[in-house]
RNA sequence: CGGGGCGUAGCGUAGUGGCUAGCGCGCCUGCUUUGGGAGCAGGAGACCGCGGGUUCGAGUCCCGCCGCCCCGACCA
């Protein structure tokens, strides 16, 4: 049983000076963790119980779907790293650190490496796939700005597991079994998640989706449909486009004087003053990126998105990835005559041999108003598939609110979340790397397949803070409270040491029980039971005048009155539902 | 790495170049109090981020450094 009296915790009446974002506040406000360093946080009693909670949830969904826990180092060699070539690839994220003979050594960011060269030392027979490794451990990655309490942390706890397959169909089971265990965690943490799909990345073709806690807290944007079940990362969404139109019903291209007009604000604006009164919507903003290739050519690039919305370039990375985007400088124009800065329209741009694609958005056959190539001109019934044709499309422009769902039509709406679980079908990467080959029926070597998917536990924590919370403190589900019950004695009415009793025969039946045995004064009791969000609160006060206590319900924030001798059981009936 | 903000006791904060750096919370002692962060009395606790400078005098002004937080870039 746990004791207020000698629990080493100390509330805090005030929020935390640094702490912005709910989770983080609460956390700390409720002496769940401190703060050591940017990003490295210590957990005090009551947070380990929440961690060890999430943890074990975590760990019987794992072992449910086959997976088998073991435990590397978080201190590691240099060596596999380098064979993957993450050593340097992972830059200054990675922590590097020497030992006294000058050897190099890491903590681990991930263990990929780890797991493939494990397996290829004890396994070597398609007899033994396929085969599911986890961990749960702390990770460390050396962020660039660790942010918002450990919701983004340098040290954190994941789990991570490495499924290993024959073949590619292996590969989609082990890869759909980790899907169906991620649901069944996150729903058991009592999360508001959505399961979104993710970039390719570099390997290309490779199936990911990511787990969002929604909040608004959340780093990453993503798209969910108001009607059906599509949802997907901002970057991977893919719009559904309007029908193409007949190029035979818009009028003859027709070049116009409108000085002064580098955005396009100034062009709406000037062409009204005209009467021609086209909207934002009807201009085709072109804009010049340069690429980068992995051979390291790099070549102009321009993209056409409606005038009306911004182009996003994450979104156009992930679209022309493996390619980098570079920023188009003033250098550049200078030694490309062809595009001419704040004018430029894509009827030159095959002839200038710069390739010119357009965001889906922008149909065959229809109009646009565009740059005519000339400081202070631009062309009217500009007609895509007529004056100019683009040479493929790319989804680049920015995605809002009520876009079109690809799949049903249905407005889309943007929501922030909080990355809390990632599935990837990683493929051969590092088992190429690793040359890692198990003997097949045939007695030939087979290259394994790999899946990678990761839960950040320590994150998941105050993701889930950041959903279960109101303006008194948090609100744990029960499957994550730091104890199953939170019993109050308040004043000088348990002279018969109620409280105590009640407490101690809650523990006999299996409970985990925090006892408020303090005796300070009720209002500080109160407080600090709503501020550590224990679900069930027992409180053993004036009403024992009467044989009565009270049970109050955290979340619902109800309560009710109850004979003393119901008591036990009204509680153990509330925590097991 | 760019932009912004901030460093005063465990926490939150006040402090025109001029008394011994103030207040609230928390902590300690005693008495009172006990259903919504109690009252009274007494106490402990500060290298005012660090270094240099200006000045009779610096928490306060100047220069440099360090650190932290937020936004952005970055984040298999």
């Amino acid at each position: 049983m746990l004791r207020m009296s000698t629990l080493f915790l100390r509330t805090l009446r005030e929020d935390p000076a640094d702490a912005e974002v709910p989770s983080h506040r609460l956390l700390v406000r409720a002496g769940y963790v401190r703060r050591v360093a940017p990003g490295i946080y210590t957990w005090l009693p009551l947070g380990v119980r929440v961690l060890e909670r999430v943890a074990r949830v975590v760990r019987q969904e794992m072992d449910r779907m086959g997976g088998q826990e073991v435990l590397f180092p978080a201190l590691l060699p240099r060596e596999a790293y380098e064979k993957s070539g993450r050593w340097t690839e992972y830059g200054d994220n990675l922590f590097r650190l020497k030992d006294r003979k000058g050897g190099d050594y890491l903590l681990g960011p991930t263990h990929e490496e780890m797991f493939t060269t494990l397996v290829k030392g004890e396994y070597s027979s398609y007899k033994d796939l396929p085969v599911v490794l986890y961990q749960v451990q702390t990770k460390y990655r050396d962020e660039a700005r660790p942010r918002a309490g450990v919701l983004r942390g340098r040290e954190f706890v994941m789990k991570d597991s490495y499924s290993f397959d024959l073949d590619d169909e292996g590969l989609r089971v082990s890869y759909a079994k980790h899907r169906d265990a991620y649901i069944r965690t996150f729903d058991r943490l009592g999360m508001d998640y959505r399961i979104v799909a993710a970039v390719s990345g570099a390997m290309g073709g490779s199936a990911s989706e990511e787990f969002l806690a929604v909040s608004p807290t959340g780093e990453d944007t993503f798209v969910s449909c108001t009607s059906c079940d599509y949802a997907a990362n901002t970057e991977a969404v893919q719009v559904g486009a309007a029908a193409a139109q007949d190029p035979a019903d818009h009028p003859a291209m027709q070049v116009l004087d409108t000085p002064d007009t580098p955005t396009i604000a100034t062009l709406v604006a000037d062409l009204r003053g005209k009467g021609h009164d086209v909207g934002p919507e009807r201009t085709l903003k072109n804009v010049v990126v340069k690429l980068r290739h992995p051979d390291g050519r790099i070549e102009p690039l321009v993209v056409g998105v409606p005038g009306d919305r911004e182009i996003d370039l994450k979104r156009l990375e992930a679209n022309v990835s493996p390619a980098e985007v570079l920023p188009f400088e003033a250098a550049d124009f200078a030694s490309t005559p062809a595009l001419v800065k704040g004018y430029i329209g894509p009827q030159v741009l095959a002839d200038a041999k710069i390739r010119f694609l357009v965001d889906p958005l922008v149909v065959p056959g229809s109009a646009w108003v565009t740059g005519a190539n000339e400081p202070g001109k631009h062309a009217v019934n500009v007609v895509s598939g007529r004056d100019f044709t683009p040479v493929g499309t790319v989804p680049a422009a920015e995605v809002r609110d009520g876009d079109p769902c690809p799949r049903c039509g249905s407005g889309l709406r943007i929501d922030r979340g909080i990355e809390i679980g990632h599935i990837f079908q990683l493929g051969r990467k590092y088992t190429d790397a690793f040359s890692l080959d198990v003997l097949g029926r045939e007695g030939k070597p087979v290259r394994v397949t790999m899946g990678s998917y990761g839960i950040g536990v320590s994150r998941a924590v105050a993701a889930i803070a950041e959903q279960a919370h109101d303006d008194k403190g948090l609100v744990w589900p029960r499957s994550v409270s730091p104890v199953d019950v939170h019993v109050v004695r308040v004043g000088k009415f348990d002279t018969e040491g109620v409280a105590e009793r009640i407490a101690t025969e809650l523990e006999e039946r299996g409970l985990e029980v925090l006892l408020d045995d303090r005796g300070g004064s009720p209002g500080v009791a109160f407080k600090d039971a709503e501020l550590l969000g224990v679900p069930t609160i027992l409180v053993v006060g004036k009403a024992l005048a009467d044989g009565l206590v009270e049970l109050r319900d955290r979340a619902a924030g109800t309560s009710r009155t109850l004979p003393v001798e119901e008591a036990v059981a009204a509680v153990l009936a509330e925590v097991r539902g």
